[in-house]
DNA sequence: CTAAAAAATACTTAATTTGTATTGATTAAT
DNA sequence: ATTAATCAATACAAATTAAGTATTTTTTAG
C-alpha cells in the first residue's frame, strides 16, 4: 500500500468521480480505477459503491476516508518534525556549563536559542570542566561552556570571552592608598581562592600569576561561590584574585585593582565534540554569532 | 513512500544491520540499502549514521522510528476497523420498530446482536409503519419491524411472527358466560381501537374481522397504547380486539376470547431495503436465525 | 432514439524495483 | 603484518509492476 494511493483515495472520496480525480492527480482514468480496486483488495473492504455511472462511498469507505486522512496528517507531522530535528530546528540540545559562565554570556545565549529555535528544548546542567570533558566525549551533552579549561585533544574548543584578573581587597586596605606597581606587594597576604573548579587550569592560573610576581600564594580558604569569597574579603579574612566580570552587580565594601599588565586572562571557552551528530550545527553557528558580537 | 518501506525501516532501526534485516524482510541487501536511502531522501533527513561498517540511528531517525510505528499502528487499526464495518461486525445498525414489537421479539433480537457483534452500535427508534417505509427507502434506517404492514414494492419483507387476535372484554361481561360462536355477538358493542398505527393495515384488519362477522365496528375511542385500551375495557367503556401476545404481563380485570377460526392474524414483519449496503447481511442472517427458532 | 458520459477491460508500453555480481572499506585473526 | 571475513554501497541486467491508449458497456440526457 502506497501513501500516494491513500491520498488519491481521499481525493476520490471527495469528488466521487473517477475521471475528474484522475485529471486532478495527473494520471489516466483506468489507472485510477485499478489503483482503487487494488486498495480495496488490500484493505479487504468495498470502499465505493459503483453502479456503472455513479460512485458513492460505502460506510466502510466513509470511515476509512476519515481514518486515512488522520493517518496521513500524523505521518506528515512526523516527517516535518523529523526534518526539523535533522536541521537542528527541533529536538533538544544539552548544555553543560561552569558556574562562572552564568555570570557572563550564558543567559543571553539561552534566550537567543529559545527565540530562534522555539522547538528546541534546551537542557542545562551546571558541571565542572572535568565533567564536561567526560560528558562531551560520551555524547551526554552537546555543548560545554568551561572556564580556563585544559582542553583534551578529542574535543574542539574556542575562547569566546577573555577577562582581566583583578585583585580584590577590603575597601580600607592600606595598599589602596599607594600607587600599585605589581602583585609582589601582596606576597605576605593570605589568599582566598575562589570556587575550586576541578579539572580547570583556573587555580593553576591564579597560582602562576603569583609565581610570576615572585611568591606562592598562602591560601587559607577555598570557597565554592564567588560571592562568598567576596564576603570573606569584606570581612578582612584575606584577599582574592578574580575575573573582573565577577564583580558586576555586587554591593560590598570591597575594592579592586586591575592586573592588566600580566599575560594571564580569565577565559570563557566553548567546547564541543566534532563526532557528535551535526544536528546542532545551526545552534553552534548562532552561538558563534552571539559571542563574536 | 510505501507502507512496506516504513515497516522495513522500523525493522532496520531495531536490528541496525542491513544484511540481517534484508534476510528478515526477504529481499536482497542492496535493494534494502537503496530503499532506505530513498526513504531518507523523501523524508528529507538522515535517519541512519553509517560509517562503512556500523549503523546507528540519528536523533531524527530515532524520532521517526517511534512516529512511524505509531502511524502504522493507527493505519492497521483503521484497516481492521474498515474491514469490520464491511463485514457488518462494526459500525452501527439503525432499527425502526412499532410499539407492539417491543412486546414480542425485539428485546431478544437486540440482546443477541449486542452479544454477537459487540462493536456494532444499535440505534433504535420507535416509529409507525409509514415512517419505516420512508426511512428505509431513504436509507435512514437499515431494518424495520412493522405490524401488519402494507409493504411497498421497493422494500423486502418477511413475516416472522403471527399471533391470533382475541376479543378483550371486562371480566364480568355477560357474553363470557355463554359459549362463544362468532364475533357477530358483539355487533352492538362499542369498540376501542388499539393504538392507531398509521400506514399499517392494522385498523383495516380489525375492521375486516368485524365485517366478516357481518357488522362494522362502532369505534368510540382511539388509544395510543395497548395498556390504555385495556384500562378502558376494564372500566367498561367498550371492548377491543388485540393480538393475544399483547395481554402478557398485565393484571387487569379483563378476559379474552381467542378468534382462532378467522383468517386474519396479527403479523410481525421485518422490512429491509435491498438497495442498502449489504454490510448488515450478517445481522439480518442472525435475526433470521432468531425468528426461525 | 441518438449522443454523451462514466467506469471497467484488454493489451501494449513504460517505469520502477529487484537481484546478482562486484567494489571498497573496515575489523578480526593467524 | 598480512589475510580473511564482514558489511554496506555501486553497477548493470532482469523482472515485476504500474501506467497509458484504445475500446467496451452501461446509463443518462437531449
Amino acid at each position: 500500500m502506497d501513501i500516494q494511493t491513500l491520498k488519491t483515495f481521499i481525493k476520490l472520496a471527495e469528488t466521487l468521480h473517477f475521471t475528474k480525480t484522475s485529471e486532478q492527480v495527473l494520471m489516466a482514468q483506468p489507472a485510477l480505477s485499478r489503483q482503487i480496486k487494488q486498495l480495496e483488495r488490500s484493505v479487504g473492504a468495498e470502499l465505493f459503491r459503483r453502479n456503472k455511472r455513479n460512485v458513492a462511498l460505502t460506510k466502510a469507505g466513509a470511515y476509512f476516508k476519515e481514518a486515512a486522512q488522520q493517518t496521513l496528517d500524523q505521518l506528515d507531522y512526523a516527517i516535518s518534525r523529523t526534518r526539523q530535528i535533522h536541521n537542528g530546528e527541533a529536538g533538544e540540545i544539552r548544555i553543560g556549563y561552569t558556574h562562572s559562565i552564568v555570570q557572563t554570556i550564558l543567559p543571553e545565549i539561552i534566550k537567543e536559542i529559545r527565540s530562534r529555535f522555539p522547538d528546541v528544548r534546551t537542557i542545562l546542567r551546571e558541571m565542572n570542566n572535568n565533567e564536561q570533558y567526560k560528558d562531551l566525549t560520551e555524547q551526554k551533552i552537546d555543548i560545554g561552556f568551561a572556564t580556563n579549561p585544559v582542553v583534551p585533544k578529542n574535543l574542539k574548543s574556542k575562547i569566546f570571552f577573555e577577562d582581566v584578573f583583578v585583585v580584590v581587597l577590603p575597601k580600607d586596605h592600606p595598599l589602596l592608598k599607594q600607587r600599585f606597581r605589581d602583585l609582589s606587594a601582596f606576597s605576605n597576604e593570605t589568599f582566598i581562592l575562589p570556587h575550586e573548579i576541578e579539572g580547570s587550569g583556573y587555580v593553576h592560573t591564579v597560582e602562576s600569576i603569583c609565581l610570576d610576581a615572585g611568591f606562592f600564594p598562602n591560601v587559607v580558604h577555598h570557597t565554592s561561590s564567588v560571592n562568598s569569597a567576596f564576603k570573606l574579603v569584606e570581612a578582612g579574612l584575606g584577599i582574592t584574585i578574580e575575573p573582573k566580570g565577577s564583580l558586576a552587580g555586587q554591593n560590598l565594601a570591597i575594592k579592586f585593582i586591575e592586573l592588566n599588565k600580566i599575560p594571564q586572562k580569565a577565559q570563557s571557552v566553548i567546547l564541543w565534540n566534532e563526532h557528535t551528530e551535526n544536528e546542532h550545527l545551526p545552534i553552534l553557528q548562532l552561538i558563534r554569532k552571539i559571542i563574536n558580537s
